[in-house]
This record gives C-alpha cells, structure tokens and sequence, in this order.
DNA sequence: TTTGTAGTTTCGATATTTCGAAACATATAA
DNA sequence: TTATATGTTTCGAAATATCGAAACTACAAA
C-alpha cells in the first residue's frame, strides 16, 4: 500500500527520464530546433542535416514514439512537425540553463585566474 | 569561415545534449526533486533514496560537474543544493511534458479503442 | 507491370552510461 | 596515534544508445 505508491513514483521518474533522454541527443535537438518554424519532409531535413537517411529514420521513429514529433503523410513523403508547442519551451529552457552554467564556468575560471595560480 | 559556425553550432548542440543527458537518468531526478526545498547532506539523501553511498557520490559527482547542484562542506559531511532556480524549472516542465504526452496516449487508445477492434 | 523515389526496419559493431565492489581520503573522536 | 564516520574514486561488468549497411515497404510514374 506504500510499496504501491513508490513504485508508482519511480515508474514517473523513469518516465519522467526517458522524456529527458529524448531531448539528450545532438542532432535530435537539432532537428527539433530546424522544425520550430514549420514542419519538413524527412527529405527536406536530409538536405539541411547532411546525416544517412535510415539515421534521420532513427530518430524520427524515437521522437514519434516519445510523443515529441507528429508525423503527415502525403504521397511518397512524409512530413514531420513539432507535436506540442511545450518541446520548444523545453528546448529554450535548457539551452537558457546551459548558458547560465556555462558563464557560471568562465566566471570561476576568471576568479581562480585572477589568484595568480 | 561558415565552417567555424557550423562547429561553434555543433558544440553547442552537444553542451545542449549534455546538460539534458545530466536530467535523463531517474535518480538523479528524484535527487533534484528532494533537492527542491532545502539543501542535504549526502548521508540525508543517503538515508532517503537507500541506495549505495558510492552510487550517490557518482551521480552527485556527475551533476556537480555539469552545474546542477553545489558543495558545501562543514567538518565531516557535505552539504548539497540546487546550483540554480532554472533547474527546478526544467525538471517541472519536463515533467509537464511528461503528462501532456502520456494524455494524448491515453486518448488516442480511447479513441482507437471505441472503433471496435 | 516495371522502375524509381522516399522513407523504414533490422542487424551487428562501437560507444556511452550505470552501478556494485573495493580501495582510498578526510575530518572527528577516543 | 588509532579508530570511526562520512564521502569519494577507480575498476570492470552489464545495460543502453548510436549508427552504418543492407534489406525492405509504400507510393507514383512510365
């Protein structure tokens, strides 16, 4: 009966980690950040990305499953759009944090200069 | 010279693909979320979480690095805390994310399930 | 039907992450 | 000093993630 509730909680932080994971990935990001402005073809996101396209496939098929892309068909090709306006605010956010943690960094780095070794 | 961009545009997608692999792992987020009111000790977060100290000291080793959460030490122990607000930040819209995700997948088996089969 | 275009899936190799065990470090107490 | 309490680091094994190559699928045009 409590057993019951922490495993719930820990099913939501795998969850909750798994989401994380998605975002954790260069060229995921990337694309997520290519598709801000409106939806692409798989093609058209090959010819900005320079990547093989079964790798493109990859992890258009992890960001479907993710719940992060939308996927369109028309014809031959598929069209890919953003599923939530919240990935962008995610992604904004951590690029907004990395910044801070990386001035953070050059900031120590000055004041542990500035000691004269 | 447009090369140098594109380098400089990569790194930072990488740094942007570390600070979001630093959230992608279940213990390290449950560690933020107790983190969220006050600042513990590592034997605290030792008696709360009941996992190995070693494994405590790498993850907290691995988030002290990448600017998520800093140091004190007073005599014996060590204090840890959350290095930034926007952390908690992240970690509550990734989890938004989360349950906007997971909504939609319940709906949709809903709706896939009321066509018969 | 055959061919071509657009994209996906599977397989196996490599790289990265996670974690327990054991050794190590550091400060306090005896 | 020696012992104890509190953490950390290193090492190697297991689990996960990434990716290229090749086979495969879906649709359209000839």
């Amino acid at each position: 009966m409590e057993k019951h509730r922490n495993d719930l909680e820990d099913r939501v932080y795998r969850h909750h980690a798994e989401i994380c994971s998605t975002l954790a990935n260069p060229k995921r990001l990337k694309i997520i950040n290519i598709l801000r402005e409106k939806e692409l073809s798989a093609g058209e996101l090959l010819s900005i990305l320079k990547i093989p396209k079964a790798n493109l496939s990859q992890h258009m098929a992890l960001m479907r499953q993710k719940g992060i892309v939308s996927v369109r068909r028309e014809g031959n090709m598929v069209y890919y759009r953003l599923a939530r306006p919240k990935i962008l605010k995610a992604f904004d956010l951590m690029r907004e944090l990395l910044f801070e943690v990386l001035e953070d960094q050059q900031r120590l780095l000055k004041e542990y200069g500035r000691r004269k070794k």
